[in-house]
DNA sequence: CATCATCATAGATAATGTTTAATGAAAAGT
DNA sequence: ACTTTTCATTAAACATTATCTATGATGATG
């Protein structure tokens, strides 16, 4: 809700461009103009100095810019308040994740969470850690989840195990029918992997570097890009691999592929990220705690 | 500026009814149901409870009203200042005056101002004294100018020496050249004045008896029904009258009419009452700073 | 039970906001 | 120095939203 011409110019003012502020906003860039003109009309001064490339804040920018974020605060504070009292869980969710998460986590989560309550819209967002956190630092999004940790003190962020990374292989292989299974048994197969630079490939190196093997690495035999053709690899009898759980659901639930759990266990948490403001919308706190019990629920399996 | 659905809301909270709302807004019945239903939809809940007659805050709509209360001070506060960081003197002021001020006296007083400020765009509503404060207190209106005196703890009020009532007469008559004139020098003319309860009749009335003549009183020949046929019937030779000296600018300056001070003095203070809150327009600040300097300037005469 | 006052609804119209397409102006690359 | 690129503005067509007119429904009042 709230005054367009002041949501416009506060993202303008935020990102410092009338073109993300577009972007952002789902509009085009002219419709951004008239709206900040508009605003300008209205206190008959320019609020953006456009002298150089880049635009600035004029002094009367900064001042509305500051006005304009006790404002929303406060229309942020009255919307929760009402939704509270009269007990409404509605509204836009608007969620980014790095592609993994989207693709394989969020699903299921946001369904459920969705079929729970029915009148919340959620929107999302993919993108690669770093922008997923600069998005909610901007407001972009409302929540961000993603895998490597977040150092970013002015944000709050909330660790969740909801990923485990396991052994798979093919139903006939000779690991298949193991409860768990230690690295060292994993070093004689040909293992097929995701390419040097991913977030898995990351956490299996230093899981296996943690473990401090004798100079024995893994037997890589393949490095395929994306979750999906690793899995048609090893679907397909040629090696190994060690996986996010989460996205071999279905394969578990057909049969083409076993999952071993390790020893020790590796587990890759998941950071919930967002704004620490006091007053969130009522939804988000919902879909947090929702995450949360989602979590305890599809843990210790 | 700020949220239309929250100003049509807040409107019709305060006058708790949809009618007076629409009227105050000056807009249709039907756009402010559509503006409150727009919020309510919003809201996902009822603002109003209209199973009676007369329509009530639900809780939810109290709560609303509060924050707007809040959230409309904020705007208001970034207004001004802006416009005083710029020193920009622009916006719309509406102000209500009581008849004979509105027609005698705040035209020229509004017309320097308007020279002066030529953004500045003036709404008059007419109306009684009465209505005029009341309006002030329901922020229909910003600014109040009454002749009669204000005993409303709510309201801030000032007084202005603007008025001065004078006796009239045709240039011929024994009296014009008088430099002042005490009431009983008038006693023998034949008196026209307006009719019991106008404002300037009890003024007269109060004058007369304050002076406590010793039972004679004016020589009433006519009552008359406005300052115009007041003036036309003086014009006319008919007699001499008391009237406000601001009504009387035309004929003074056409010769047909001539105005001797009364000794003593017959003053009249207008009454200036607007809301006190903190944040008050920069232009209202900025007419009332006018009226004042304007009040002295054509006083002493 | 009729009448008045008040809010709701529907369809037409007016006002605002948005998009597409073209233009201008400043910075970066050649 | 000259193109290319990036970013904001302008203008006109188009879309959305708000408002008005006319009318209906409901509760209060005499």
């Amino acid at each position: 809700m709230s005054d367009r011409r002041l949501q416009v110019f506060h993202t303008v003012a935020k990102l410092l461009s009338f073109t993300k502020a577009a972007e952002t906003l789902h509009m085009t860039q002219p419709a951004v103009t008239f709206q900040v003109r508009q605003l300008e009309d209205f206190f008959n001064t320019r609020l953006f100095d456009r002298t150089h490339n880049r635009i600035n804040l004029t002094e009367a920018g900064y001042r509305v810019f500051e006005y304009s974020d006790r404002i929303f605060e406060l229309y942020n504070e009255m919307d929760n308040s009402v939704r509270e009292m009269t007990g409404d869980i509605s509204g836009v969710l608007t969620i980014g994740a790095s592609t993994t998460i989207a693709e394989y986590m969020l699903p299921a989560l946001l369904g459920d969470f969705k079929s729970k309550y029915s009148e919340v819209d959620i929107h999302l967002k993919v993108s690669n850690s770093d922008g997923i956190v600069s998005m909610v630092e901007s407001n972009i999004i409302d929540l961000g989840v993603v895998e490597s940790p977040v150092n970013n003190k002015n944000l709050m962020v909330e660790k969740c195990k909801m990923d485990q990374l396991v052994a798979i292989a093919t139903p006939d292989h000779v690991i298949a029918n193991h409860d768990s299974v230690r690295l060292n048994e994993l070093l004689s197969f040909p293992f097929i992997c995701r390419e040097e630079g991913s977030g898995t490939r990351d956490v299996i190196n230093s899981y296996v570097k943690d473990l401090d093997f004798d100079g024995y690495g893994l037997n890589i035999s393949m490095e395929l890009g994306s979750p999906e053709s690793v899995k048609g690899a090893v679907e397909a009898g040629m090696g190994i691999s060690i996986i996010s759980k989460a996205t071999i659901q279905k394969e578990l639930r057909l049969g083409t592929l076993v999952a071993v759990p390790l020893d020790p266990i590796l587990e890759r948490p998941f950071s919930f990220v967002h704004q620490k403001q006091k007053f969130r919308q009522r939804v988000m706190d919902e879909l947090l705690e929702f995450a949360r019990v989602y979590c305890e629920e599809n843990q210790p399996n």
